[in-house]
DNA sequence: ATGTGC
């Protein structure tokens, strides 16, 4: 695949065969080197009826099912639109809340192996079972899928004020729960409030970084002060939504006379009968991943209040693994386009009407989960944003598991990160290696290339204190 | 990512 350089942090795929528009992956030359079936499906992306403008793809892309990760793509639904499962990953609204504490890392230091052993039981996670919460039934579980964050807040499970710090309010409009099959919310129901496994984890940080005093004052950060981060999604539910919505769609597609490069890019038109479904399924299980990540804050406050005396309030919660129908201008007019964005974070500049009154001025949050062993990012969407107001979500693997697993020993790595001072608590040995710092990419690669490209700017970087390991 | 595999 040819890839033309047209600036410092962007380069461009030539539509070729069945392309109907370019592909502009934005990277620096190293983060390239290690992603060439990704690019390929960057291009593969761009074949996709009513596509908008371009395929794009963020600096920390990797190959993944259909699309690539870090994939963005929007399609004209007044154009044939389509809406792809692939373009919104397995993990359906998986992402990222962070909370900021009224304590600085000095004050936490005499108690932070009390405060790990205290998160370790109430945190359930690992393959499978687990759950902050336990269901009475198959009502409070439509409540969830239609509620989201609110539904919980609305349980006792926060605060009003966490509900305006969340994208959407808390909650996706337009969810269908009659749409998620019964053996998704079987899957679903047991995990309401659990972390899962893989990359997902709640992680203690101190920011040792501000870049923009201005924005981190308005977000509610400052230099020292503790965080904790929470990265998970919507567990066995989403995985199962998305495999049932990709296989009806597969057996439709021909009818519809879509004709994709991929198998896994199975589509329908938005404007359709298997597009509204798998809309308002995906939207259901969106809110159950937002749930999911309100239930865990609200544990994680409760050991933070008992054992630190520490309050933490809601800085931002923000999905990368999502279609969302948005508004955008494209050659100057504005049309209604069904945003695709898989392993990409929505980045709202300042002013946009869709942030809450106290974050209008400073844009929105961009939250970006780095390696046990390094660091992660807040930063900031940008006015003009390249790509349809979306960001980079992350490091990036390097390495697969499979690899990671066979060249890493957990405990080793364990051993190491305490010996840095970071506390872990780890779920399984494997997995903690499969999440060694070198199976990722150098997160302030790519966050030097998002901000190089004109994607987002850095606001703070956070460094891992303590690591609870799904 | 995922009761890690048709």
């Amino acid at each position: 695949m040819e890839l033309v350089q047209e600036a410092p942090y962007r380069f461009r795929i030539e539509p070729t065969g069945a392309m109907r528009v370019p592909g502009v992956v934005f990277a620096s030359r190293e983060l390239l080197g290690s992603a060439e079936n990704a690019i390929d499906q960057v291009a593969n992306v761009a074949a996709l009826p009513g596509v908008v403008r371009a395929s794009y793809a963020m600096p920390d892309i990797h190959w993944g099912y259909g699309f690539a990760i870090g994939g963005v793509a929007a399609t004209d639904p007044q154009q044939g639109g389509v809406v792809s499962p692939g373009g919104v990953g397995f993990d359906i609204s998986c992402g990222v809340r962070l909370m900021a504490s009224d304590i600085d890392a000095s004050d936490l230091e005499p108690v932070l192996e009390k405060l790990m052993d205290g998160l370790d039981p109430v945190i359930p996670r690992g393959m499978g079972k687990g759950a902050v919460w336990r269901l009475s039934g198959r009502r409070e579980l439509t409540g969830i899928l239609t509620g989201g964050s609110r539904y919980a807040v609305e349980h006792g499970h926060g605060n009003e004020r966490d509900l305006l710090r969340c994208e959407d309010a808390g909650a996706v409009a337009d969810a269908d729960p009659d749409h998620v099959g019964e053996r998704a919310l079987e899957r679903g129901a047991g995990q309401v409030g659990s972390l899962g496994s893989g990359n997902h984890f709640l992680e203690v940080q101190r920011v040792g970084e501000i870049y923009d005093r201005q924005v981190a004052e308005a977000f509610g950060l400052r230099n020292g002060q503790i965080c904790v981060m929470i990265h998970c999604g919507s567990r066995g539910l989403g995985h199962q939504v998305c495999t049932d919505h990709v296989r009806a769609m597969e057996r439709r597609m021909e009818r519809y006379g879509i004709q994709v490069p991929d198998r896994q890019l199975a589509c329908a038109p938005v404007d359709s009968a298997e597009g509204r479904a798998y809309l308002g399924a995906m939207a259901a299980a969106a809110n159950y991943g937002r749930a999911n990540r309100q239930l865990l804050a609200q544990a994680a406050r409760q050991v933070f209040q008992r054992i630190a005396g520490a309050r933490l309030d809601l800085v931002y919660d923000v999905s990368h693994n999502l279609a969302k129908l948005e508004e955008h201008a494209v050659d100057g007019e504005r049309r209604r386009l069904c945003v695709h964005r898989k392993g990409a974070t929505r980045a709202l500049p300042p002013g946009h009407p869709d942030l809450p009154p106290d974050l209008r001025d400073a844009g929105q949050p961009v939250l970006i989960p780095g390696t046990m062993g390094t660091s992660s990012y807040v930063l900031v969407g940008m006015p003009g944003g390249p790509a349809f107001a979306s960001a980079c979500h992350g490091a990036g693997r390097v390495q697969s598991r499979h690899q990671a697993a066979r060249g890493v020993d957990g405990r080793r790595l364990r051993a190491t990160l305490e010996e840095q001072g970071i506390a872990v608590r780890p779920s399984s040995w494997r997995g903690l290696a499969e999440e060694a710092p070198e199976a990722y990419k150098d997160v302030s690669a790519v966050i030097e290339a998002s901000e190089g490209a004109g994607l987002c700017r850095k606001v703070a970087r956070l460094l891992p204190v303590g690591v609870v390991k799904g």
